[in-house]
DNA sequence: CGATGATTGTTAAACGATTGCACACCATGG
DNA sequence: CCATGGTGTGCAATCGTTTAACAATCATCG
């Protein structure tokens, strides 16, 4: 069995008040000796206080919870979870993550949530797995949370946006631009079936109806989820009796793969097809042509991480507070 | 405040034991009429039960501890995120993660993981990070512990082995076989600072000495721990006066990179450069050519998933277990 | 020399749930 | 009519830690 405060107590024959005042950090007169002892017998036995135990009295378990949505390496979650981690460090918390890749995963986090495992929570999981009102029943505890989301959130937590769609416009724009009215779309799934266009989807669809561009739906597939299905899809496309001259991907990932399966039907980008993608990541650059992209102008995420510190901190109830983070077309050699 | 059984017991006009003996679904009869007014009131107050004093009570958490190193996306890792979550669901159990990327954070999770977050313990971490020695400290806590590792490993865990050396060799062999004497061995940055070759570095080395081929130490470089690191190590490599004709790579997404690489220089893969990856991950069949590469033959992760939940309903403790995964070298069109 | 205060340690009451045990109630049968 | 047993509920101890309040000791000082 785990040691308990008790038995450091025996071996250092003192009591456990004075064994806790000792060891939890807290600023209580201790005379030297006596502290040494303690200490002494707590590594001896090898004792690490009861984190249950602990949480349960002080109310507080100094813990933070980062909700992740799939476990698939976009280098800008890495990003966050770096950065919520280190400021976590500071301030003298720990990080646990909750994995949401599919609603029930996200209905586990949730009870998991409730439960109290953390004091406070950074969502970064899309509105497909974890609606507003499962996020609603969070919020209710009352816990500090922070949803990096763009469609709507329940009321009383802090939000980063992105402004994606006015991005996305502008890149659509700059294909238009070059003479191309063949623009495909590659989406990731979710995007596909939520009734009207968001996000990138929006973008896409607005720029095209801005230019007079006859949309056609044929152009707009699903794929971008991964990167076989996203090069499989893009074959299929070009094999079509009307190909493409262009294509924006809902992700870099699948641009990337996207060049692969242009370059594969020995059709050259951007000459013969354009490719634009989402999210700038670095692996754009060692693509050939590099990629084009759009993306967030910031790349770390202390001024996120913050928020949750913020409310952490404050002896009140915080105002909720939103962030922007501005977002731009990066225009490289593959459009 | 949260809300506790106490307030759910005097709104539904009972005691917290009959609350509890209602919501904690122990099988102890309660009246109907009883258990709907209990149930009534819990919902109406939004009621959840207090995870910290309930595994201090029942001194169990009902939860398991996933230590995952990087957050880099390796397909595998995502596959046996997968199975553990699905299994843990099938017994009751939540599943919470602790990202291990540094040797900082290693400690982190050991502290978290001795203060008692979980009831058992499923490590996916290289030695690099975490040491054989705070590995030990998890397990003598005695919670039931699995690790993947190829290196030495506490007494006490289960352990997943990965003979990786085996199949790389093989791998080495079957270029050499086509008459390629300067091979190169694309490496993680961790494997080269070891001291001595292990793992995915010995097969290599292994192979080269087997049939006599000279040894480079120039051939030998970093730049398999990320994708743009591996394009331009493998860029820098062909630049040299005396540039390889294979490239062995530690990992997939290295190997691609490389393929990139190759490409953009202006060579053919694989009749000017052969390359070969390591971990047959999907990605490397879309690339052009395909991918050859070793990997594990078995792709799902429910065997080890199931040594830990074995451990967890065992009555008393288990002997160690071992688990071999054999891996094979897939020969595709890039060697 | 007694009051005062500083210093150091202990006592005991929480925190919020679970659960062994006792108890009250009621129907049944001898 | 009382013993018996089955049902349903409550009492109170317990998990391991924190912390307010108090007690003991000793030096200091008027």
């Amino acid at each position: 069995m785990r040691p308990t405060a008790k038995q450091v107590a025996e071996l250092a024959g003192v009591s456990v008040a004075t064994v806790s005042y000792v060891l939890s950090g807290r600023d209580r007169r201790v005379a030297a000796g006596t502290r040494q002892r303690v200490i002494d017998a707590a590594s001896r036995l090898g004792y690490t206080p009861n984190q249950a135990a602990r949480s349960l009295r002080r109310r507080r378990t100094q813990r933070v919870c980062l909700v992740q949505g799939s476990f698939g390496g976009v280098p800008t979650d890495e990003r966050l979870a770096r950065d919520l981690h280190e400021m976590a460090d500071g301030h003298g918390y720990s990080v646990v993550t909750l994995a949401v890749y599919s609603e029930a995963r996200a209905m586990a986090a949730v009870d998991v949530l409730r439960g109290g495992i953390a004091d406070g929570v950074l969502v970064n999981v899309g509105g497909e797995h974890l609606t507003e009102e499962l996020l609603g029943s969070i919020v209710a505890t009352r816990m500090p949370t922070v949803v990096i989301r763009n469609e709507s959130v329940p009321p009383g937590c802090d939000v980063v946006r992105a402004p994606e769609t006015g991005a996305c416009v502008e890149a659509v724009e700059h294909l238009i631009g070059q003479g191309r009215r063949r623009i495909a779309f590659l989406s990731e799934r979710y995007e596909l079936y939520l009734g009207r266009p968001t996000g990138r989807l929006l973008g896409y669809t607005t720029a095209l109806d801005r230019h007079g561009v006859d949309p056609d739906r044929r152009l707009i597939v699903a794929g971008a989820d991964d990167r076989v299905s996203a090069y499989q899809a893009v074959t299929d496309l070009l094999r079509t009796p009307e190909p493409p001259d262009a294509i924006f991907a809902a992700t870099d990932r699948a641009a990337i793969s996207a060049i692969w399966a242009i370059r594969d039907a020995g059709l050259r980008v951007p000459e013969d097809v354009a490719v634009v993608g989402v999210g700038n990541i670095d692996e754009g650059l060692i693509t050939n042509p590099q990629l084009s992209t759009v993306g967030p102008i910031r790349h770390d995420y202390t001024d996120v991480v913050r928020l949750l510190f913020d409310r952490l901190q404050a002896e009140e109830p915080l105002p909720a507070r939103e962030i922007v983070r501005a977002w731009a077309f990066v225009r490289r050699g593959s459009s």
